[in-house]
DNA sequence: CTCCAAAATGTATATTTATACATATTATAC
DNA sequence: GTATAATATGTATAAATATACATTTTGGAG
């Protein structure tokens, strides 16, 4: 239930200018996803939104677009930096990351788990990895996910 | 004054992971700026600045950079210049494109269809969409199919 | 199925943020 | 200079958000 109104929440977002955890709650509620702004503000800050300056004076909620690389470079940082997203389909695992960082999230993947791996690709903002079974690729994404957000 | 306060707060924000506003407010009241926690609200909104999620499980103040620009006829418009064939295989839509207009055809194509889209890989004249069945394999190459002949 | 642990969520509330209103400051015109 | 308008800020508080704690739900392991 929490991946399919996180999703919806995204969508919202992006249809909407939704001025607050309230709004967005009554929103949800309405297509039938039962919430309290508590969750909401829960939801937000596991998908990385933002409040922001809307376009004539108020606010409004939206996707942090990309966040500052500071810090030093260890594999684990790298990738719980530049991935927006996890999900898998068949024996695929697709990893989207901030434009540009997919490269270096395929190489950090290939070095910590390149038994699990028969081969990753990498464009500029998504990373494809091949496992072995649809099993192999739900768990490496359950894994990544935990990874992930252990380290926000 | 206001002017010189909103350099040091974009200075501040970059150096420091800073949670609330209040915290903002005592390191400028520090630096010699003697604000108040409203004066600061009204800053950060004129910066655009946002409250984002920090590495480990906080907050923190960034700025939000540019969102991108939305314009689906644009976005179709790309797609039906730069498309040669459209074709799927399992869980795959592979898209041919005149050389170079991959990326912009990927980035279009996760735009437009972000739910479908399990992830897209564009190299320089070849894109690869993973979906999540076959099923969905083949409904999209008709749908791109019918987006694509409407539009020449 | 039962038990246990982990994850998700709600309730109530503390914390944080935005703003109405009053006052002060700065700029502009004369 | 003075008068007037526009901008900026503080105070007090309303509004919005985050979270401690309690409860429910979910996902295995046996």
């Amino acid at each position: 239930m929490k991946r399919t109104r996180h999703q919806h929440m995204m969508k919202l977002i992006s249809e909407k200018d939704i001025k607050t955890q309230e709004q967005l709650t009554e929103l949800l509620r309405a297509d039938g996803f039962a919430v309290t702004q508590a969750t909401v503000s829960r939801d937000i800050k596991e998908l990385g939104l933002v409040k922001t300056t809307a376009q004539f004076g108020g606010y409004k909620y939206a996707v942090q677009s990309m966040p500052e690389i500071e810090d030093t470079s260890e594999q684990l940082n790298i990738f719980s930096k530049a991935v927006v997203s996890i999900d898998s389909a068949l024996n695929q695992v697709v990893i989207k990351t901030y434009a540009g960082m997919a490269q270096a999230v395929a190489a950090s993947l290939d070095r910590m788990m390149s038994n699990e791996i028969v081969g990753s690709i990498a464009g500029d903002d998504t990373v494809l990895l091949i496992v072995r079974t649809e099993e192999t690729a739900m768990l490496t994404v359950s894994r990544l996910k935990k990874m992930f957000y252990k380290r926000r």
